[in-house]
DNA sequence: GTTTAGCACTCACGCTCCCTGAGTGCTAAA
DNA sequence: TTTAGCACTCAGGGAGCGTGAGTGCTAAAC
């Protein structure tokens, strides 16, 4: 049954009285607060039947009403006027943006302390390869004849190196030979198809180099592991104490832990992200952790390029400014997005073409 | 004036007994609890000398007694008890410090992480050069005509690596010269070395190759400024919420925002031990940072190798198990040297001699 | 001089009781 | 369908009170 107009503003102005400030919301306010021209009994009609049919809750008989999830979904959906960002807001966030192009997990972590700064709220952010990764080159450089530095780059752009130390001599050609051999068994490889005998096939063609190809190879399986379960980065977690619904230490000791302790968790939490594309709000029951059944969770993603995706996220109580949240995110993500889908050459030295 | 052994007997069970129980310390709790074999009414004539003198504190009248910093400093420097870790604990402590050998900063906020999980306590852990860093080497890697890979060694043998991609097409002997280049004019000098003049000049000497010179300078600039000011990692701020002194929301808020923001600041908070070696415990008042006046820190630190050094350090209220404390994290900083002045080989692939 | 027993005193904590006021649901009139 | 009126509910806050742990002091015992 589709709901009256007045019951919509109703609803809608519980949601916003709510959010803003965490106080249960009465008849009389809202007969002055929504620009109904009715009377407060009118209201307390009206309030009976939202309640009755699940948008509103009632924490005591006496006190005012509360949106319920199923209230703030409905809000979501269909009441909530896309928040407009201020100028100011979005020259903050855009200053902010300006992050030094780094290495990626780097720039990842950076971007969900920003969010969370941005939003007050505790944020998360990690990135997902929707393929699986391969070494697209390997090079070695000798360093002296102790140590030489392994560089292996993936077919996502990634360039990772490690220094090796060796208690054996090393020659230049030595290594020249291993460059090739390593290149020319390894490269296009997935995480899987790097198998033991393909190693040992190889490091006999090496001849006696004291398991050389393995160790590099090794690495570099380091590498693609890392960058395809590359890790959960949160921040801000103490946000959560502003807010009056984590007074209860338990509480947010809780859901604290859950949210910097628990990495593999958390990961579940983002899933419902890289499935869509714009921004994802979840609320409360609608989250699959039992951890965050009354909590809510916003959602962003963006291109990373390379067939890797980002997501940004904010945790809090299901009383969230949804609005502003998402505004923000979503500008964020739009930001992020552009940020990686420029060239490398970086705006920070492009002036000296003198 | 030198207390009397039953004093300092008394002083300690009060602090033991308050560090377990978070509870005020009874006169006849007292007399039950230790050795003593005197009756309730003489541990009050000495709790009331204690008191006097500044080692206890009295919440109200009717409680017992709890230690002040005074006191505490008088337990840990004199009547604390080396702790000895249970065989279990040294077992816990040695798998966690398998950690993979990673970048520098990774396996330091491992640490970190480790540290806090071992104490149940918020940790923080960073490393700090005690001299200026310089590149050693740099190697420029041609990938394809539009990229390439900058490749540089600090003399710490920290290696970083970059890739640039470029507008406009690069030959073998271009990137030849460039190295050479790099390799004579930028090696060996420290950060604020490089200067802007410095890099005209060989920017000259290289023709007209795009500023390529000043790119790869400014990243091997960047690398250096990272290194010298490397952040502070803190971890498992939510312990906070652990403890009884912090289920004032207020409190602990204000505590994590400190740990877990103010990156610069925190770092004040280490500064005391890069000088002594061994472990240190700060207690209260004597701690320079406003924000920790009522509470602990226990700091360690470790040697990195190349003239760097590692700081771990555990935050936590005055009422802490400074015994037990110290003892794991001067264990994990013992374990940390190690594991750094070890050999790169490592011991993840040494049985490959087949 | 030190230790002990005894005793009066203090005061946080937890309990109940009570009042207040915001907010409700219902009824009857407009 | 809306409004005014009214009785009812109930969380929250304050006052008052009893309890008990713990104290300081005094006077006797060692």
């Amino acid at each position: 049954m589709e709901l009256s107009e007045r019951k919509k503003k109703i609803l809608r102005a519980v949601v916003e009285s709510y959010i803003q400030t965490a106080e249960p919301v009465g008849s009389k306010a809202l007969a002055e607060l929504a620009g109904l021209k009715v009377s407060s009994a009118t209201i307390r009609n009206d309030l009976a039947d939202l309640t009755e049919q699940g948008y509103l809750e009632q924490p005591h008989t006496s006190a005012g009403r509360i949106p319920s999830p199923k209230g703030y979904r409905l809000y979501v959906n269909e009441l909530m006027e896309e928040q407009r960002l201020s100028l100011e807001e979005t020259k903050q966030i855009n200053e902010a943006l300006h992050l030094k192009m780094q290495e990626l997990d780097k720039v990842i972590g950076q971007a969900g302390r920003m969010v969370s700064q941005l939003t007050n709220y505790p944020a998360f952010a990690l990135a997902e390869g929707s393929r699986r990764l391969t070494i697209k080159r390997f090079d070695l450089i000798l360093v002296d004849s102790a140590s030489f530095i392994a560089v292996v780059m993936t077919d996502s752009s990634v360039v990772k190196n490690k220094l090796f130390r060796l208690p054996a001599d090393l020659s230049e050609p030595q290594l020249q030979l291993l460059t090739t051999l390593l290149n020319t068994a390894f490269v296009g490889k997935t995480l899987d198809q790097l198998t033991p005998e393909l190693m040992r096939v190889a490091e006999h063609a090496a001849g006696g180099s004291y398991g050389l190809i393995s160790l590099v190879v090794s690495f570099a399986m380091e590498v693609l592991d890392a960058l395809e379960n590359s890790p959960v980065y949160t921040a801000g977690a103490s946000h959560l104490l502003d807010h009056p619904e984590y007074q209860d230490v338990g509480k947010a000791q809780k859901l604290m832990s859950y949210l910097t302790e628990d990495r593999s968790l958390a990961q579940a939490l983002a899933l419902p992200a890289l499935e869509g594309d714009d921004t994802k709000i979840l609320i409360g029951p609608e989250n699959v952790a039992d951890e965050l059944k009354d909590t809510s969770v916003v959602l962003a993603s963006y291109d990373i390029g390379d067939g890797m995706k980002g997501v940004i996220g904010v945790v809090g109580p299901t009383r969230m400014d949804y609005a502003k949240v998402a505004a923000k995110l979503s500008y964020v993500a739009d930001g992020l997005s552009k940020l990686f889908g420029q060239p490398e050459l970086p705006p920070s030295a492009p002036e000296k073409e003198e």
